[in-house]
DNA sequence: ACCTGAACACCGTTCAAGT
DNA sequence: ACCTGAACACCGTTCAAGT
């Protein structure tokens, strides 16, 4: 069943508008989600039924292009620096991308955690093994254990962020890696 | 300018209500809580003008018991020993307060960190000088970076707590700790 | 001074009518 | 099939009247 062109080019009339929305500060209003669109308030229910639908089909894109990240990284590095590398771009995203999307909305900094077994799961999962294998990881943390450890990105402020998140990445890298 | 009792009373009320009910699934409904403090719509708002300060309200009590048990600690333990002891308490802490009044209010994840320089601030630097003297630990973090690498902890579920979190503190640790 | 609770305002959700 | 936007429902906030 072919999606009707209207329906997806309403589509990416939402996520573009609610891109350009949740950056600004306070909440994001779907109705003005769908001023902005240009759509009625029913046209944007129907694409999303929640908001966290909403929210989630933002930060989609930017997982998939952490998984892509992580499979380069594996065939152009050694294990640890390919492991290092994709910490520094995590932290990237985490900054621009999920510390904003998840200001808005609370379920979204549970449901981020518990999304790990998907494709970023198994991203990490292969640099993990391959560090393992070099011996240069401790062999009792899997994927979900990085994730967690890595949720301080979200709450660094923006102010700060040159100062401390090299010195914090180190600091997480340092505990990962066997003595 | 002392307070009317049954202002004082009532402020009580509103905080228990609020206690019992933030543990329940879905939002912490103000209405839900005037209901149950028995007053009205009006009084609570009197008390705390926003749900954020109620919220704020919740977890000051947490935080007074944290920073009395730094103290504590560092009189009876060695200063790794310590701050060992006290990261196992606060992820008791974290376990069963933060992550389930965070979980309400998105603003609130951002605000406990921010609170850093406050008591929690002063009771974890004197567990980190303490470390440091003893040449134990590394000399490059701040108080405030232990809080922002102890954020995991709100985002570990129930059932994976007692197999995971261990693991993760000892990771933490071993970051922190010099070689 | 503080409390009450009905009234108001805001915004997410629905649905009858239109294309 | 999908879209529109007015109507509805829910809940946070306010305020005139009461104690």
């Amino acid at each position: 069943m072919a999606e009707r062109s209207d329906a997806a080019r309403n589509r990416a009339l939402i996520i573009e508008a609610a891109r350009e929305l949740i950056t600004e500060p306070g909440e994001l209003k779907l109705s003005a989600v769908a001023k902005r669109a240009g759509l009625g308030q029913g046209t944007l229910y129907r694409h999303f039924a929640t908001r966290e639908e909403l929210v989630r089909a933002l930060y989609d894109r930017e997982i998939d292009e952490l998984v892509a990240l992580a499979d380069r990284l594996l065939g152009e590095h050694s294990p640890d620096e390919a492991l290092r590398r994709w910490f520094t771009h995590l932290a990237a995203y985490a900054r621009v991308k999920f510390g904003v999307i998840a200001a808005v909305e609370a379920s979204v900094w549970h449901d981020i955690g518990a999304q790990t077994p998907g494709k970023l799961g198994e991203a990490l999962t292969a640099l993990l093994t391959a560090g393992r294998a070099d011996g240069v990881l401790r062999d009792d943390v899997d994927s979900r254990d990085v994730i967690l450890l890595s949720w301080f990105l979200a709450h660094v402020e923006e102010e700060e962020w040159a100062e401390r998140t090299p010195r914090l990445l180190a600091v997480l890298l340092d505990g990962l890696t066997t003595r």
